[in-house]
Parts: structure tokens; C-alpha cells; sequence
DNA sequence: GATGAATGAGATTTCATTCAT
DNA sequence: GATGAATGAAATCTCATTCAT
């Protein structure tokens, strides 16, 4: 595989951008399905709808299609830890964990078969471009800041360290759900023991 | 890829055991460093000294290959487990949970890249055979029972749940530790970390 | 590769003209740096600065590019062997060789690298057009005509033969110079050495 | 156009060397008849009545069936030139260039079209492997040798110019007899003309 | 006339797997 | 049992060319 892989070229007609997003929507469907393996740059054209010429003139190759997904998924783990930070004054450490476990669950739930591919067959790649390093960076400092929010009723004293661990329970707790889900166990009951999971953690003395 | 691929037979002469170990081996180091995809059956033969007609007496096709290594990982995972149960008489919670948390990490630490490959590459692989299912259930079943030593101390009512929810914790803790390492963190706090955060869900009040 | 592939129209307007000559500038250019299969009419298009469907509204495909640039070529040497030619009454035999080698060599140099690739991969294109043909004659013509000039000097006795020899000489020396270049030989040694090689041929007794 | 693309491996197996034969045959007769760009490895492969794999097994791209072609057509020459100074003792300068001309002549028209493809599409590959290398310099060294056994004859005083200033007018000379056949002119009258040439370069007073 | 998005045939190359020796 | 030459389906990717705007 290739590294730094980028799209080719951003669309500037409208013609353009129709099958540049018809491209990334097929591609998230069919890696969802089929895996990174599996899937076929062919199989992604057709079912866009474009020739396979038109993808490579987008995506330089197979990979540049799962960085441009990947990035999309962190934007939306970014932004919506940004909006959990922005609610916190009026929040307190349960009402905000609870909202960044809903959040999180929310995320990947709505497109289950793609995000697990994504934790799974995608990880691997090397994500070293500026914008997902920017990314993850983002997300850390949110939920540090987070935390700092709540100090007083926090025990670990490294707040970085907590929130990589806070971030970590996170993805373990949400790809095991989705991997193997467990029967009898509603989403909230769920949602509600990885909240405490992570309270527990921060909270216990 | 197919599904339920089994080891073709199981050797039985001397020699046939040596062959059999140089290819697992051989697999281990490859698929750890190239993925699934990367790594090929040629390859593999050759690093294990083996003709790639001898590979196929004994692995009926590649994915047998992941499965008799995911089968081996499991066993570990189970007999360690099992191991922490058996010791549990003599030991406090906090201790259990210690060796828990230890006895994962270093499991997975021997053979870093490999593992974080088993977490991603080949964790869509259907794990449908026997064999498979009934060491996850014994990985479960030596939790809970774990936690039921320690009933009086532990918070969560419905123990399975928190079986997985502990189980799930050290995955994606171990996955995340593989995949991103904390500068400044030595093994040992991040260890005392995740049994902080363990125990801080199981005790809770 | 299509044959007898012809320039689709002669550009009339001023600033056709200068499109039309900013692309051949360029395919000498990328041709010269990539050869034929190397070269993509989409880089020489971008590199003269106009789209692609404008390449295409002067030359109806690449062919057509390496026909322009190997008529151009060959107009150069054909006006070049007639002005040795024009001059060659103030002139011994001597002289109007070492003009020819002369010119020869320096038509080449110009522009090395596309230069050598028209020796090579273009070759073998079909220059069966008359504008092509008719180019070819004139200068063996003249060359004729030049050898005729010094009749008595000359010891070949089939003129046209010995035309063709000197030419081929020309040709293959020059050819050599461009690809494999002799160290410790300077340029003034080497033309020095050809016009005495073909003076040789031409008037050995 | 990769570099320095080698053989894959040599065969070991009967079975092995024949389908390499086989290969290179075909390649021989396809290159020469469609040209680089114009041939296939799948037509080639087809040619040869092996799979597209198994020419994959000797040659690791298309570039080194050319490598191969080239050293096999290298080693002709120098083996020529080696046996035209082997013989020198009882020969006049006259009679060895005569050798020279006739037997660079021959290998050639062998097989026309394929080795005017040689001298043309295939020239711009790197020839930097130290087997070409090494031929080269064995050809220019017996030519010089040659040149030395009739110093007294010869008048150029640099006998490595003159060596290649000989070596490049019969590369020109038989290329140009390939490309553009004069009408009317027999090959033994050409074969003369050419050694007229030489002589006449070499010897001139 | 100019533009450039779109096309898709076709080329190279890989690699899991087979089977004659 | 072991070997490794041979297979060929299938995947990725390129680029000359078209044509709607």
C-alpha cells in the first residue's frame, strides 16, 4: 500500500463534484461490505455510476479512497467531541461523559459495517498526513480541556494519559459492541455501563 | 476468502511437527509484517525453508493459516485467564485485576506487530469453528467467574455484562497501546492505569 | 499507431499560431525527456499551457505531434545541405565537408536528447507522407549534386551510392556522438575526424 | 521503464529451460515486428505457448526481456569481432575490415526487422548492467587491437577514436542499410562501399 | 475556439493454488 | 512426502480520445 495518498484533485465544476461524492459514498458501502481486500476499484466505479477512469482521475489509487473516508470519520469524532466541550459549563462529569459515549456510539452505530471495517481493516495504513495528525491531536485536546473542566471531582493527576485512556476505553468498548454484540443488552444499557466505566475510572478515589 | 478453513491434518512424525511449527512461525513474522494482504503463501514457504507444495500439505489454503495463529492467540489469551482464576483465592480484587491486566499485556507485547495485525487485518474473519467459540466462552465463563470470587466488593448487577465490559476494556486499552504508544508513559503506569480504570467500573459505589 | 497522421489544420490566426507552437515546443520538450510511450499528450498539453481538447483541435492524435516534429527536423537538414551546396563554389572539397559535418552536428546538438529519440523511437514510423519523401530527396539531391561538384576529386563512381554513404555516415556518427559520448574527444576532434572519415571513403585512391 | 531488470532466475529444470527458450523466442519475433510499445507479454507469453505467469516466473517485467535480447545480441558482435582479430595474423587490413563489415552485416540481416528494433525503440534503455558494460568495452578493445596489429597501414593517431569513429560508421551504416534499402544496389556492392569507407578513413594519407 | 470531465479498452503484473515429477 | 514449474483469473491503473458545455 501506498502512503499519503491524497485525492488527486479537488472538483471545481458541479459535474465534478457529484461524482466525486458519488465516489466516496459508493466506496463507503462497498469497503463497509467487502473489507479493504475484497473490494474492487471497479466494483466502487460501478456502482458511483462512473467509468473507472474517473475514479483515478479523483482518488491516484485504491488507498487515497480509504484516507479521504478515514479523515471524514475523524472530522466527525472531532467535531462532535468539540460540541460535547462547548455544552459542558452547563453540564455536569456524568451528563457530559454520558454525552460523549452517546456521541461516540451514535457515530459509528449509523453505519455499522463500515466503521468496524474502519477500526479493523483500516487502521493499519499509515495515517501519517498533516490533517489526520491535526485531527487526533483535536480530539485529545477537547477532551483534555474536557476533564480540566472538572477537576475537582477528578482523581488520575496526568490529564493527558486519562484522556488517551478515556479515548481508548471508548473505541475498545464501541468496536467490541459492534463486533460481537451481546444479547440481551439494549444500546442504553450499554451506553450506561461504558459511562460508568469511564466515571469509575476518573471519579473513583 | 473462505470460511472455516481448518488445518488439512494434523502432523504426527517428528519431522512433519517441525515443518508444520517452521511455517506458523514463518506466518507469524510475515503476516505481522505485511498484513494480510502483504504477505504471501510463496513467502511464507520460503522464510519457513519449506517447498510451497509442503505449505499446501498442511494448510489447505491461506486463510487456514489465520486460523490455526487466531486459534493459537485464543489459547493463550484462555490458558492465562484460566490462570488468574486459579489464583484467586489468595488475592485481593485489586491484585486479580492486576495480573489480569499484565498477563494481556504481555501476551500481546511478545510479538507486537503480529498482534496488532490479529486486532485489525484478521478480526473480519468469520471465527465460526468449534474450536473458536468455545474458547471465547471459556475466556467469559473463567471471568465471571473471577468477578463472582468477589461479588460483595463489585457494583454492576448483571456480572456477564460486566464480564465483557472488562474483557472489551483490556482489548481496546492493549489495541491502542499497539497502535499509538503514550511518550512519556512506561508500561507500567499505563498498566496501573487500565487496572485504575477496571476498577473503578467494577467497584464504583 | 496510425499512419500518415497529418496535421489537422494549419492554424491561420495570430494567436493559433502561437498555440500551435507552444505545443510542438513542448513535445520536443516532453519527448525528448520521456520518448515516445513515455510521453502523455495530456503533459504535453499542459506543459504548453493549453487543455487538451486543443491539442487535439491541431493535431488529431499523437502520431501527428511526431510527424510535425520529424518534418521540422528534416527541413532543417535539407536547408542546411542546400546552403553548403549554394556555397560550395568558393569552396574545396574539403571545406564544403567540414561545413556539412559541421552543420550536421550542430543541427543535432541543439536539442540533444529529443534529437537522439528521433534517431530511435520515431524511427519506425511510417513517414510515408510526400512532404516526408520529398524532403528525403532533396537532400540526397543536393548531396549529389554537391559530390558532382568535385567530380574529379571524387573516387566512387556511383554517385547517388556514395551519396547515400556519406549521409548514413553523417547519421551514424553523429547518432553514436549524441548516445555515447567519448571521453577525452572534443567536439572540434570529433567533427574533425567524421570529415576525415568521409573524405577518406570519398577520395582514397 | 524500470532499470537493471535481470533474468528473475535462471532455470534449474529441464522443463524450466525450455519454456526460458521458448520465451525469448517469441519475444525476439514479437518485439521485432510490433516494437516496444506494440508488443505484449501477453501475446508474447501466447507465442510462446507459456502461461502469462510463467514469463513472469523468468522475467520480472517486460523491460528485461529486452535486457536479455540486447546481452544475447551484444554478445554476438563481440564474438564476431573476437574471431575477425583471432584470425588477423594471416590477414591484411583490407581483408579484416572486409571480415569486419561482412560479419557485422550478417548478424544483423539475420533477422531484420528485429534487430533494426534493436538499434532503434531499444537503444534508450539503461544498458547500465556490468554485462553490457563489459561487452562494450571488449568490442572497442579488440577493435583497438585489431587497428594495432596494422599500425604502420594506419593513419589516425588516436587508435580509440579511430576504434569507435569504426564501430559507429558500421552501427550507422547497417542501420541505415536495414531502414532505407537502396534500389538497385546489391549487398555486396553496399558490404564494399562500406569497407571503402573504413579503409578509406583509416588509411588516407 | 477552448475547456476539461468523462470514458473504457487494454496493459502490466500478482499470487493462490495445482500437479507432474 | 516433498518439490517447484506452471497456471490464469483477476486486480490495479493509464492514457488517447471524445464531446457537452
Amino acid at each position: 500500500m501506498q502512503t499519503g495518498a491524497k485525492p488527486r484533485k479537488k472538483p471545481r465544476q458541479e459535474r465534478s463534484l457529484a461524482t466525486y461524492d458519488a465516489i466516496l459514498e459508493s466506496a463507503t458501502r462497498i469497503f463497509g461490505e467487502r473489507g479493504y481486500a475484497g473490494a474492487t476499484t471497479n466494483d466502487i466505479a460501478e456502482l458511483a455510476g462512473v467509468s473507472i477512469g474517473s475514479l483515478y482521475q479523483y482518488f491516484p489509487n485504491k488507498d487515497a479512497l480509504i484516507g479521504a473516508l478515514q479523515s471524514h470519520h475523524k472530522s466527525e469524532i472531532a467535531a462532535a467531541v468539540n460540541a460535547v466541550l462547548e455544552a459542558a459549563s452547563d453540564r455536569s462529569l456524568r451528563e457530559s461523559v454520558g454525552a460523549l459515549v452517546g456521541a461516540w456510539f451514535a457515530i459509528h452505530l449509523r453505519d455499522v459495517r463500515f466503521h468496524l471495517r474502519l477500526e479493523t481493516d483500516f487502521l493499519p495504513f499509515d495515517r501519517t498526513d498533516e490533517e489526520d495528525i491535526r485531527l487526533t491531536q483535536a480530539i485529545v485536546a477537547d477532551m483534555t480541556a474536557l476533564l480540566a473542566r472538572h477537576r475537582s471531582e477528578i482523581v488520575p493527576a496526568n490529564a493527558t494519559l486519562a484522556a488517551h485512556i478515556v479515548m481508548r476505553t471508548l473505541m475498545g468498548q464501541v468496536h467490541a459492541a459492534l463486533e460481537m454484540p451481546l444479547p440481551g443488552v439494549s444500546s442504553d444499557m450499554l451506553e450506561e455501563a461504558v459511562t460508568d466505566a469511564i466515571l469509575g475510572y476518573l471519579t473513583k478515589r
